[in-house]
DNA sequence: CTAGGATCCTGTCAGC
DNA sequence: TGCTGACAGGATCCTA
C-alpha cells in the first residue's frame, strides 16, 4: 500500500526516533522477510533517504538497509512513545512482537519493528555504497518531480499499446505512484485508465505528469494517506482519503465534479476507481 | 523488445 | 457455523 507519499511520511516520521540512535541488534523471525547477513544490521544510524517506495537506513559501519513494504508492511517504532507508519491496521496499536511481526531490530532506547501480514515486502541488508547499483533501485524511473513533459510522453509512446493505468504504476516508467495515486492522478486529468497509452495526447501527458506530482505533494502535505499514528493518544488516523481522495475507493458515491456516480472496475489486475462521465 | 496474466502470502469479507 | 472465491495502496516471473 504504501506508495512514494507514505514511504516519504515514514522517512521523516522515523528520523527523530532512530537517527544517531543505536541499533545493538536485529532478530529475524521470518526468513523470507530479510535479505542478507543480518549481523550486519548493527551500528549507528546516519540517516534515512528514500528511492521511490524504498525507504535506506544508512548505518556507520559501511552498511544499510533496504525497506520496501510493497502491500502490507509496516515500521512501527516503540519507544518512550510509539511511531508507527505504513499499512493502516490493528498492529498499530496491539502489542509486538506479534504473530505479523517479520523483523525485531532493537535501538538503545526502543525497538523497530517490521511488520508485514503478506510477506511480500523486506529488509536487504547491503553496503551503502552498493545501493544505488542494487538491481530495483538501479532500474526505477525519475520521480515525477525529476521529469519533463516530454521524457513522459515519449515513453507513453514507447508503450502505446498498453493501458495508461498499467503504464504509470510500472516504476520503471515513471517511480512513485501505486494504485491509489495513479487514480486519483487519472481522474484529475480526466483521463480513462483503459485508454491506451499511445492515445494520450502531448498536453495530456503533461497534465497527467503535473497532476501526479499534484496528488501526491498534497499526500504527503497531510502525512501520507494513513497518517502516521502516534499511539500516546487514540491512534487518530489521519486520512488522505477521507480528506482528499476524488476516486479511490468512492465507488457509489457521487463524483465531486459532475456527481455521475463512481465505478470500481479491474483494470491491469488492479481494482480502479473512475468517473465515466468525467474520464474518457 | 513489449504486453498480459499468474504468482508470491495472509487475512477478511460477501455469498451460499 | 463453515466453506468458497474474490480481493487487497506491489513487483517479479513467465509466456506469447
Amino acid at each position: 500500500m504504501p506508495e512514494l507519499p507514505e514511504v516519504e511520511t515514514i522517512r521523516r516520521g522515523l528520523d527523530k526516533y532512530i537517527v544517531k540512535k543505536k541499533l545493538m541488534r536485529a532478530t529475524v523471525l521470518c526468513e523470507k522477510s530479510f535479505v542478507g547477513e543480518v549481523s550486519d544490521a548493527r551500528g549507528s544510524v546516519a540517516g534515512l533517504r528514500r528511492y521511490g517506495k524504498a525507504l535506506i537506513i544508512d548505518l556507520d559501519n559501511g552498511k544499510s538497509l533496504m525497506v520496501h513494504l510493497r502491500m502490507t508492511g509496516q515500521l512501527i517504532y516503540d519507544g518512550a512513545e510509539r511511531y508507527a507508519a505504513g499499512h493502516p491496521s490493528e498492529n498499530f496499536v496491539a502489542e509486538l512482537p506479534n504473530k505479523q511481526t517479520r523483523v525485531v531490530m532493537e535501538f538503545d532506547d526502543g525497538t523497530l519493528y517490521f511488520n508485514d501480514q503478506r510477506k511480500f515486502g523486506f529488509i536487504k541488508v547491503l553496503g551503502t555504497a552498493e545501493v544505488e547499483e542494487d538491481a530495483f533501485i538501479k532500474k526505477l524511473a525519475p520521480e515525477p518531480w525529476a521529469m519533463e513533459a516530454d521524457e513522459f510522453y515519449a515513453k507513453l509512446q514507447r508503450h502505446k499499446n498498453a493501458l495508461i493505468k498499467a503504464v504509470i504504476l510500472d516504476q520503471t516508467i515513471i517511480c512513485g505512484l501505486g494504485n491509489i495515486y495513479a487514480d486519483e492522478a487519472l481522474f484529475a486529468a480526466e483521463i480513462h485508465p483503459e485508454r491506451k497509452a499511445g492515445m494520450v495526447s502531448r498536453a495530456e501527458a503533461e497534465e497527467l505528469l503535473k497532476d501526479a506530482r499534484m496528488v501526491m505533494e498534497r499526500s504527503i502535505e497531510s502525512g501520507g494517506s494513513t497518517m502516521a499514528t502516534y499511539v500516546k493518544a487514540d491512534g487518530t488516523k489521519g486520512d488522505y482519503l477521507e480528506k482528499f481522495a476524488q476516486v479511490f475507493r468512492r465507488e457509489g458515491q457521487p463524483c465531486v465534479r459532475c456527481g455521475n456516480e463512481i465505478k470500481k472496475i479491474r483494470v491491469a489486475g488492479r481494482g480502479t476507481h473512475i468517473c465515466t462521465r468525467c474520464q474518457k
